[in-house]
DNA sequence: TCTGGGGTCCTTTTGCCC
DNA sequence: TCTGGGGCAAAAGGACCC
């Protein structure tokens, strides 16, 4: 594992190399875990370590998830096509997704960051930024942190993780990622522009392959051409906030501080069917099930939401929305089936082929001080009542029990 | 090569009110 | 009564992230 010249550390390798003062004011870590749905397969089926091993939805139109690094070297990526991923590297094992699994490790490795510093912000199951300046005296600086967590996660969960070291959020997100796998990367916080402006521009965080294009469209190709490129032109190309955060991100420039405890905007679920469907009855029963998915989880986050909005995906792989704003907030099933069905029967799609439905619900408030009134039904409450009591069955005796019992429940307007 | 599922944020359009 | 426009919220779409 060879140490680069802004303070790689590599496996195993002490954080103490580093000169004096070297990471000083780079109080934000992002720590991110190595290929983390596979490495959490790998636990279970120790005997694929050091092969290629991809994880994939499944159905025959699953896409990756996660892959070894053996994986990757063959090309395969994460939201690639599992049938591309099988013809590129038809040697691989190809596993299924255990989400409780990955739930269960990311709460370990969240309690290990938590008992760092209560600063933590979770991005996804498998990252985090941590501010740890109020962990200094007690921890040593913050590469030392950094060693300290890479070392405790691999001791106690068993998985790589790569810490990016650095003064702003979005530098030491680009520093977790440029040395990945399992290594540990300091930006000094004097060093940032020369960290940066080699970077192709596409390695920003937030520049996806739509504003790539249009970047290069205007010739520019590093972080060094967005810097030195005028605000105003860049606005006009991206538009006035993607331009301006660009540009700012170019110059090292990163106010966002770390926030913990990040509230939910909205909470829903889509579901892309096996084949096609052009049958309304089929929709209807998945926006049924959907709806039901949401509710429940709006209830066990004691949430509510006013907005209720549907996704529809064509065959052609082209997407609507649609949404109505109801004057309460609610976490009853029936009445966010209800609003799904009536914005998917406006559409009056004349046996459209449909790919995929979501329902979400948005404008979410906090669920128990919400005042519930009359909404689309006379009785609410009973609903309410009654969808409780068979969230109760479902923690007792598991969701296979209840929703098929649920579905017959409620029946289609 | 044929594209998941969970989200966030931003921009533009539209309808409404004054 | 007609017209214009500012301001606002909701709706819709799109880009992006993991």
């Amino acid at each position: 594992m060879t140490k680069q010249q802004l303070g790689r550390s590599g496996a195993r390798s002490p954080a103490q190399g580093y000169p004096r003062g070297d990471d000083a004011g780079c109080h934000v870590l992002h720590v991110d875990m190595d290929a983390f749905y596979a490495s959490v397969e790998l636990l279970r089926h120790p005997e694929l370590v050091g092969t290629p091993v991809i994880v994939a939805g499944g159905g025959t139109r699953g896409v990756v998830l996660s892959a070894t690094y053996e994986a990757r070297a063959l090309g395969v990526h994460s939201a690639m096509p599992a049938s591309r991923a099988r013809r590129l590297c038809p040697s691989a094992t190809f596993l299924a997704p255990h989400h409780d699994d990955y739930a269960r490790i990311s709460a370990g490795v969240m309690a290990i960051f938590g008992s760092v510093t209560p600063h933590v912000e979770p991005l996804s199951l498998d990252e985090a930024f941590l501010d740890v300046s109020g962990a200094l005296r007690r921890l040593g600086s913050p590469s030392q942190i950094g060693e300290q967590i890479r070392t405790t996660v691999q001791d106690e969960q068993g998985i790589t993780c790569s810490v990016g070291v650095a003064s702003t959020k979005f530098v030491a997100k680009l520093a977790s990622g440029r040395c990945k796998p399992d290594g540990l990367l300091v930006v000094p916080a004097d060093q940032v522009i020369e960290f940066l402006h080699p970077l192709q521009i596409g390695a920003l965080w937030g520049v996806g392959d739509k504003t790539e294009e249009a970047l290069h469209r205007l010739g520019l190709r590093t972080v060094a051409d967005l810097a030195n490129t005028p605000v105003g032109t860049l606005e006009r190309a991206l538009g006035h906030a993607a331009g301006r955060h660009l540009w700012q991100l170019a110059w090292g420039r990163d106010e966002r501080t770390v926030v913990p405890d990040v509230q939910e905007k909205s909470i829903g679920r889509d579901r892309t069917f096996e084949t096609d469907v052009d049958d309304p009855a089929v929709v209807h029963r998945e926006l049924l099930a959907s709806s039901q998915s949401v509710a429940s989880q709006l209830r066990a986050r004691a949430l509510a939401g006013r907005t209720i909005a549907i996704k529809v995906r064509f065959a052609d792989f082209t997407t609507i929305t649609r949404s109505r704003t109801l004057s309460h907030p609610t976490d009853v099933a029936r009445d966010i089936y209800a609003t799904a069905v009536a914005l998917f029967d406006a559409l009056g799609l004349d046996r459209a082929r449909v790919r995929l439905v979501g329902v979400r619900v948005e404008g979410l408030v906090d669920g128990s001080t919400v005042a519930h009134q009359l909404t689309l039904d006379e009785r609410p409450e009973a609903w309410r009542a009654a969808e409780r009591a068979a969230d109760q069955a479902a923690d007792r005796f598991g969701r296979g029990v209840v929703r098929p019992a649920s579905l017959v429940e409620i029946p289609d307007p």
